[in-house]
DNA sequence: CTCAAAAAAGACCGATCGGTCTGCATAGAA
DNA sequence: TTCTATGCAGACCGATCGGTCTTTTTTGAG
């Protein structure tokens, strides 16, 4: 059984790659048994459709990308320091990414948003979590008196979300980190000068 | 040969709406039957192979952007107020946007942005090309006193191109202008801020 | 109106798609 | 070490993929 669960984490992670990097309409059963070195009846011994397949891929790939904003947020406690770490944290995401091919979320996102399907709602959720940590923390920080009472919580979400996604792709498309780092020096400014 | 030019804009325009919406490996021909009401022979009588009609609906999608930027702009004569025309232009997007599923160049980066294909230099073509013109934007203004000299023009253009594209995947996946929106306000306030 | 040229239809092609199923190999409890 | 439960290979399936080609229809110049 131990083996059977390693088998399907193995498939999970490298079938998240390859859909990270072709997308979901863009990888065949080939290119995930490429990947993981199985034939069809090794990965359809633990999924039951391709579709099944994908969705424990995405959800994968969002838990590598949460984890690394949750690990940067930790470290602080105030609230201006901790979407400081948060957007800081999106610099190792050139370098040193949790997963290639851009972020899951902004990929996912964009091949799924004008489509019915389960894939649209997970996309949806991580979106929602991603964004009701940040609101969280500035609504902490303004009860704190850390940051100052009229700075809405959502705007700022909406502001880091679309600057650093916005940054990822033109960072993967030229294949240059500039984009991304100049979004971030942006973000520092803006949580600086209009937070506090 | 009047009426054939005619078909094959028709094909051009209605493959873009459906490439835009479903994504190029995510379009099968039958969808572009369906939307031009042509059978295969009609849609090959005038395209090559579909990567060909595919970089012709991309070429056709961009400039119908381009286009919406360009008359914006074209309005104003000192540059701030040019940028900012820019950057309000996008205002229409959610509620009449030139092509409906997304930005364009948006949508094929993400699809594209890991493969070698002739597609991807289209999108890097098209994203240098809207850069370039904020750049160019700046580099006169600054020159005509109408920007401080120490604006660097193409953080400039990174950062406008981020919050916009970042704010139409918003957009577009929860299916509410509301973030477009924001970011919109916010770049009018960081071109207010910084740029004079 | 005629008729040649071009546009479109639709049958057809091999390759590949996602998915199924049978049988063999292996793992791990007894 | 034995034996059974199950992981996995690989042949197989119908459907659909992008693309070709022959035939029919339409177009528009003369």
């Amino acid at each position: 059984m131990s083996k059977a669960r390693q088998t399907k984490a193995r498939i999970i992670q490298q079938a998240a790659e390859v859909f990270n990097q072709k997308g979901y309409a863009g990888s065949s059963l080939t290119d995930i048994m490429q990947a993981t070195g199985l034939k069809k009846g090794g990965i359809y011994n633990h999924f039951a459709s391709k579709d099944e397949l994908a969705l424990a891929a995405f959800d994968y790939a969002v838990s590598l990308v949460s984890q690394e904003i949750w690990t940067a947020v930790k470290t602080k406690r105030n609230a201006l320091e901790r979407l400081q770490a948060l957007v800081s944290s999106y610099l190792t995401y050139a370098e040193s990414p949790p997963i290639i091919g851009g972020c899951p979320i902004l990929n996912t996102a964009i091949e799924v948003d004008n489509v019915d399907s389960p894939l649209r709602d997970r996309v949806l959720a991580a979106v929602d979590s991603w964004r009701g940590l940040i609101i969280r923390i500035v609504e902490k920080g303004i009860k704190k008196g850390e940051i100052k009472a009229t700075v809405e919580p959502d705007t700022v979400a909406t502001i880091i979300i679309c600057n650093l996604e916005g940054a990822i792709m033109l960072s993967q498309l030229e294949k240059n980190p500039i984009h991304l780092r100049r979004a971030i020096a942006h973000l520092q400014d803006y949580l600086r000068e209009n937070l506090a």
